[in-house]
DNA sequence: GGGGTTTGAGAACGGTCGTTCTTGACCGAG
DNA sequence: CTCGGTCAAGAACGACCGTTCTCAAACCCC
C-alpha cells in the first residue's frame, strides 16, 4: 500500500531535538529542519502537521528519553553531593540536553503546552532531588533550580563553576 | 540645528528591554519595537543602527541598571539566607529582569558580543556571593546559580519553591 | 523670514519565513 | 500488468522579516 518511508521517525525527531536545543525554537528553519533531517518538506507537515507540532514531538522525546530517565537515575543517588555531581555530569552528556532549558525560557512563557510539558520536567527534576534530599518539598526545588542554573552557565560559556566546586558545596549542603 | 527629537532614548531603551526580554530577541520584530516603543522606523535605525544594536543597548542598559545594582546591593547582604531572599524578591520587581536569561540562553551561544555582556552579569552575581558567603569561588558560582535557576523557574511559570522554603534553604546553607 | 539640517511618517526593497501544491517515483493488491 | 495509494522532489504561495528610501514637517541660525 503505497511507497515505503524513507526516513527513521525516531531518528527524525531526535535530530530535531538537537538544532531546537542549539538555535532555539524561532531560530530554527524549516529548512534547517529539511537540510538537517534528511527529511522531505512535504513529508515533515505530513507527519508532525507543522513546525510547532514537531518541536511538540521533539520536546516530548526529549523528557521520555532523557529528562525522565535522568530522574530516575538520580533518585538512586546516595546523598546530594552524589545528586548534584550525577547531574552535572550528565549534562555533558549532549546538545539536546538543553533543550528544557531553551524550552522553559524561550516558549514555555506563551505556549500553554510547551509549559506544561516543560513543567511535567520540573516536576520530574524535584521529585528526584526530594527524594535523596528529604529536606521538605522546597528545598528540593531550590536545588533543583541550582541543577537548571548550573546548565545555564554552562550554555552560556561563560566560565561557570567547577565540578570540583560543585562537589564541594554539595557536600557542604547534605 | 534640525528638527528637535520627539522622543526620550532612555525610555525607548528600557521599553525595549522589557520587549527582548519577555519576547526573546528573535521572536521580537522591528515592527513590535516600532510599534512598543513609539519611534519610528527610521529614527530607529538611525540611533542604534539596526535591530542587533538596540538588542545590544538594551543588554547594556539592563546590566547597568539592574543587575549590576542589585550584585551591589546583594554584597551588603547579612549572611546567604538573606542574600537569597533579597536576590528573589528583586527578580519579582519587573519583567525586564528576564533579559540576562533570556540573553543567556538564546544569544550568548552565537553572538560573542552579547556573550561578553552575559558573562560581566554573571561575574557581578559571582562577585556578590562569594563576598557575602566566603566559601571559596566555586561555592559562589553555583549559589550563582541557583539564583538564576529560581528565575528561570519562576519565569517558565510552572510552580517553582515558595519564598519560605528558599529562605529555609538558605539558612541550612549559611 | 528664508536656508540648512535633523526628525517623523510611511512606502518600498529583496530576502526569508512557514506552508501548500503539483508532479513523478515507488509499492502492494487484484 | 494495472490500478490505487503513499511518499519524495521541488517549485510556488502569501506573509512577514530587517533594512533602506523618499519626502514633508519642525526646528535653529542668520
Amino acid at each position: 500500500m503505497g511507497r515505503p518511508r524513507a526516513f527513521d521517525e525516531e531518528q527524525a525527531v531526535r535530530a530535531a531535538a538537537e538544532l531546537f536545543a542549539v538555535r532555539g525554537y524561532e531560530g530554527t528553519s524549516v529548512d534547517d529542519l529539511v537540510t538537517g533531517l534528511g527529511v522531505h518538506r512535504g513529508s515533515l507537515y505530513k507527519v508532525f502537521g507543522s513546525k510547532r507540532g514537531l518541536y511538540l514531538a521533539a520536546l516530548r522525546r526529549h523528557l521520555d528519553e532523557e529528562v525522565l530517565p535522568l530522574a530516575a537515575v538520580l533518585r538512586e543517588a546516595e546523598g546530594l553531593g552524589a545528586l548534584l555531581t550525577q547531574a552535572v555530569a550528565a549534562f555533558d552528556g549532549g546538545p539536546a540536553a538543553g533543550l528544557l532549558l531553551s524550552a522553559a525560557v524561550e516558549r514555555a512563557g506563551s505556549d500553554a503546552e510547551v509549559g506544561a510539558l516543560v513543567g511535567e520536567g520540573l516536576a520530574a527534576l524535584d521529585g528526584a532531588v526530594e527524594r535523596v534530599g528529604g529536606h521538605g518539598a522546597g528545598a528540593a526545588g531550590v536545588l533543583a533550580a541550582t541543577v537548571l542554573g548550573l546548565r545555564l552557565r554552562a550554555r552560556a560559556g561563560a566560565g561557570g563553576p567547577s565540578a570540583d566546586a560543585v562537589l564541594a558545596f554539595a557536600e557542604r549542603v547534605a
